[in-house]
DNA sequence: TAGATTGTTAATCGATTAACAATC
DNA sequence: TAGATTGTTAATCGATTAACAATC
């Protein structure tokens, strides 16, 4: 009676240690540098040096010994491997609360996702848009998406409009969610969800802080 | 000279799972429900069974056979494993931007955490705070941090100012800091650092998004 | 009692780390 | 050539999963 859970896929822990790679990666080569070996990156990201060229390894790109990486071909091999070697456009539903922060945001370019409008129940709170990027009532969603070829969207709706908004993603063609909701969806399989997890992070930091018994109660009568 | 990396202390994935089951459980409580099998959780979050009955164990919690475990004690165990039993007060450094949709959002409660003032270098830029949330410059924030008992601080600063900003917390004496910055901070070994993982959740949505062939380029004249 | 569920102990699996051969 | 660095193969480690005994 074992549930199945989502297949690993490739190394998640290496896919994830990518991004910060390719940051330290990038700025070298605006440094104009050309070649970096895995020990060099091994003591600026103060990670073991095995751990890097195993991650390496995994986007198919091959160095040289005694020289190291070609810096251009590595950054362009991470960039192809993580697909942010082009530019996606998204939608970001639920723009009242966090949504708003996360439209107004725009560091995802680093990571080829482009953040081009906004959807809420109620879009008559951000009549200019948010920073220049409109808000539209959900009821276009899917109009625009065919219109614009938009296959991801980031769900920041609140928790009770969770499920019905994502069915509504779908339906408009949506193939990817990034969800920032707590509740877990209910969607075809060859949906993509991939969950936020802020919450998690913050479990994680929490159980740091009780372990060096930093509890820190926030004690009476300290108002700002 | 292999580089030692922060030890794991409790099984990470667990205490990242504890939050969702914290949710659920909430949830029945409020529904007015007494006891919880792993069985039945396990039906619930679509995870092995196996998998609830071994984090729940870290928690030191014990069920009785036959019936489960007693609701109102889970709950209560695992707010008290994560510290979420207790709000801590925390503050928010670095408020263009990123920041801002941070203050401005208000649930972390359920995690404990309360974000009761944000810092920035151009206070002036918001008048009146965000939402109710007062803005000061952080020159203020070593004498804020002292008087209010504040340990904690989310880093929302742009990434060249990283370093210095972490630097001006560490003296100000906070002890955590929930990183949004890209840059790997230098900071003493006793300075808890939380590195927010939203890049790195985009890199394994990208690759997903690849696995599948979704490779969807934004194309040509698809303007809103 | 009988049976469902917990808690524990063992087995499997995968990822990380180490050792070393290949190579420029 | 000599030596640094890559890439590969093996060893270790830890987490997940399974099996089963304990228990209400």
């Amino acid at each position: 009676m074992a549930i199945v859970t989502a297949k690993a896929g490739p190394k998640l822990q290496s896919v994830q240690r990518l991004p910060a790679y390719l940051g330290i990666l990038r700025g070298m080569l605006a440094e104009g540098r050309e070649f970096v070996s895995t020990s060099h990156l091994a003591e600026v990201l103060k990670l073991p040096a095995i751990v890097i060229r195993k991650d390496l390894q995994m986007t198919g790109i091959t160095g040289t010994p005694r020289v190291g990486f070609d810096l251009r071909f590595l950054v362009a091999a991470i960039e192809q491997f993580l697909g942010w070697n082009n530019t996606k456009d998204v939608f970001l539903v639920g723009v009242r609360g966090f949504g708003e922060a996360l439209l107004a945001f725009d560091g995802f370019g680093t990571a080829g996702m482009d953040v081009v409008a906004g959807f809420d129940r109620q879009p008559e709170l951000f009549p200019g848009g948010v920073r220049g990027k409109p808000v539209f009532p959900i009821a276009r969603l899917g109009e625009l998406a065919r219109r614009m070829h938009i296959a991801i969207a980031i769900l920041t709706v609140p928790d009770t409009d969770a499920q019905e908004t994502a069915d509504v993603l779908v339906t408009a063609g949506i193939r990817a969610i990034w969800d920032f909701t707590t509740p877990r969806l209910c969607l075809p399989d060859d949906v993509i969800v991939q969950k936020a997890g802020l919450i998690s992070e913050l479990a994680v930091l929490s159980k740091r802080l009780r372990e060096r018994g930093l509890t820190a109660t926030a004690e009476e009568g300290n108002s700002i």
